[in-house]
DNA sequence: CTGAAAGCGCTTACAG
DNA sequence: CTGAAAGCGCTTACAG
């Protein structure tokens, strides 16, 4: 209140009758300070109004308490995906209680990409988070050369990221097979036969490990795994596909979608066909969105706990950050949430 | 590639023959600099592969180059909201080729809210976007208690937002009344004459907004405006408040929902009612995410074009931020989205 | 058109 | 338990 400026750590010193350096370590609690003192600088720093300028901190100790999130999707797809929300909240839960911050962007091109990478390099953050991973993804090499911490979040150790000296990234594993395995199952057991997936982009690894687990299940069950089809996680995909399965003749009594958009889509779409869910069709989804619970009959789909994987990612980060080398944490797998989109099939014609 | 470590504004001038100021000055142009001179430096940068420090940089030029966001919503409800992304991803642009960035929080408490903006004030933002205000908001003045420049996204120029001083904030506003009108419109073309409307939270000025048009243009049109039910925005309330109205007796034929998300639950437990979409009940939604426009049949929607108002407000903050005073953008209007969701009334029984 | 130097506000060895 | 001082890597008056 004495001066109009936003005070400064030699303003709090001066107040407190202490050097720069008490102050900060008073803070910082790396140097033990007298309990008096403390109350004093703490006093003074109220009074004063200040915080400690994370600019000049950033500087002084080369940590800039803040960390990366560069989201490569079209705005669309994110809007219909409700990990990132999720997730971030999970990211930030544990940042907020570190004092750090979320820097994000949102990118379409592999330029941009690349361009929010090198300017997070440029000391605006001390780690990102990797999210998902394709099958020979470049981003590996290019955090080396730019020397960017890193942590990734993959749902197995893809193979093809080993760095080329053998050193791995950080990494979070968070699998999907299980659950795809179970949703299989469960629609087996109802009596289902002919049981088709729709995938999403094959160039991303949780993809494409969600379609292998769903052919190495129907494959286990003995029955045809070679209903898969294509999709690209659009609502658009996600209608055009069903309406390709639904043309089949026989067609599917069961459909597994990659993710909810796609399985809403596809519910609307059968439905407008005159096919009562679950009677005519079973179907499932990924994700467990709000909206999947709230449908009629609701949208049976798989719960991925988000803002629990983005914690353990920060967490892994952090570590990494502070000198543990390249750990690998597994994150506890997701879990089916049934609802009423799935029941027997339709008796045989 | 001589040091193993970072290359410094040092090293670049000493490898130039310049000046460390001729190095920054080659860089901002704030002061010319001979062609030949500026080839060396920035010859002399690449090989060395320096950008400035951010950090440092901030620190001597008191510009963190960052501005923040914090999104006070449950993580559920913002997935089911496709504005964020999208309006990110219109920020980012504009901020990308200013060599910004975008520090983002998600909050669910006030507290965390507060403590949020106050670790931004602390050096680490140069400004923040305010949105989803609310009647009687109360950052505002929090951000002057703060010094933390700020600009607001409204649908009107909320009176209770004035500062005390009568000094307002720069804002942005995006209405929504006009779409609104001209759905309720529609549906009075074809017919409807029992139209209701499932509300967001009154505590928004963007959901009192929507409201209060609606019960405008019901008036307007000489029917009853009172079939004003509340929602929050989340498919949950949407399929409870659709009960409610589909219970009534005459129950309304057509529902006008303050966002997609909320529609689409009320669509899907119409149907699974047996009500013919659209048939027996037309539905509008708001927001026209990525599903609406591929249910079967197609939500009819309002898109308010979030990147255009993602750009507009970081437009709008640089200059509020480069000492433009209190400037007010508004931005154009959303547009109605037409789908089958909509069609003449059932006759009457 | 260019340089030498102060300064931004912290942190952290060094010294006691 | 505490202080004086150097240093983090830039920007920007001041001087020529």
């Amino acid at each position: 209140m004495t001066s109009s400026h936003r005070a400064t750590i030699g303003d709090v010193a001066r107040r407190a009758g202490v050097s720069k350096a008490t102050v900060s370590f008073a803070y910082s609690g790396k140097r033990p300070v007298s309990e008096g003192t403390r109350q004093r600088i703490f006093e003074s720093a109220e009074s004063l109004g200040w915080t400690a300028s994370e600019s000049a901190r950033a500087l002084a100790s080369s940590r800039t308490a803040t960390i990366g999130l560069v989201i490569a999707r079209r705005p669309e797809i994110i809007s219909a995906d409700p990990f990132f929300p999720r997730f971030i909240a999970g990211c930030e839960a544990v940042l907020a209680e570190a004092g750090m911050g979320l820097l994000l962007s949102v990118v379409t091109t592999e330029e941009d990409e690349t361009a929010a990478y090198t300017r997070y390099a440029a000391g605006r953050v001390d780690g990102v988070i990797l999210l998902d991973i394709k099958h020979g993804d470049r981003r590996p090499a290019l955090m080396r050369a730019l020397g960017l911490p890193a942590v990734m979040l993959a749902p197995t150790r893809p193979e093809p990221l080993l760095e080329d000296d053998g050193m791995t990234l950080p990494a979070v594993i968070a699998e999907n097979a299980t659950a795809i395995h179970e949703l299989v199952g469960l629609l087996v057991e109802a009596g289902h036969h002919r049981i088709a997936h729709v995938s999403g982009p094959p160039h991303y690894v949780h993809a494409t490990e969600r379609r292998a687990a769903f052919t190495a299940a129907m494959t286990e069950h003995e029955l045809d795994p070679s209903l898969v089809i294509e999709g690209d996680f659009t609502a658009a995909s996600g209608q055009a596909r069903t309406a390709e399965l639904l043309d089949q003749v026989p067609r599917p009594t069961a459909i597994v979608y990659a993710n909810d958009v796609m399985a809403v889509a596809g519910l609307s779409l059968a439905r407008s066909r005159g096919l009562r869910i679950p009677e005519d069709l079973s179907l499932t989804g990924f994700d467990d969105s709000d909206l999947s619970g709230h449908l009629s009959p609701g949208l049976t789909s798989v719960s991925t706990r988000p803002d629990e994987v983005g914690a353990t990612v920060v967490r892994t980060l952090l570590e990494a950050l502070g000198g543990a080398s390249g750990p690998v944490v597994r994150v506890e797998g997701p879990t089916v949430v049934l609802r009423g989109s799935i029941g027997p099939p339709p008796p045989p014609v």
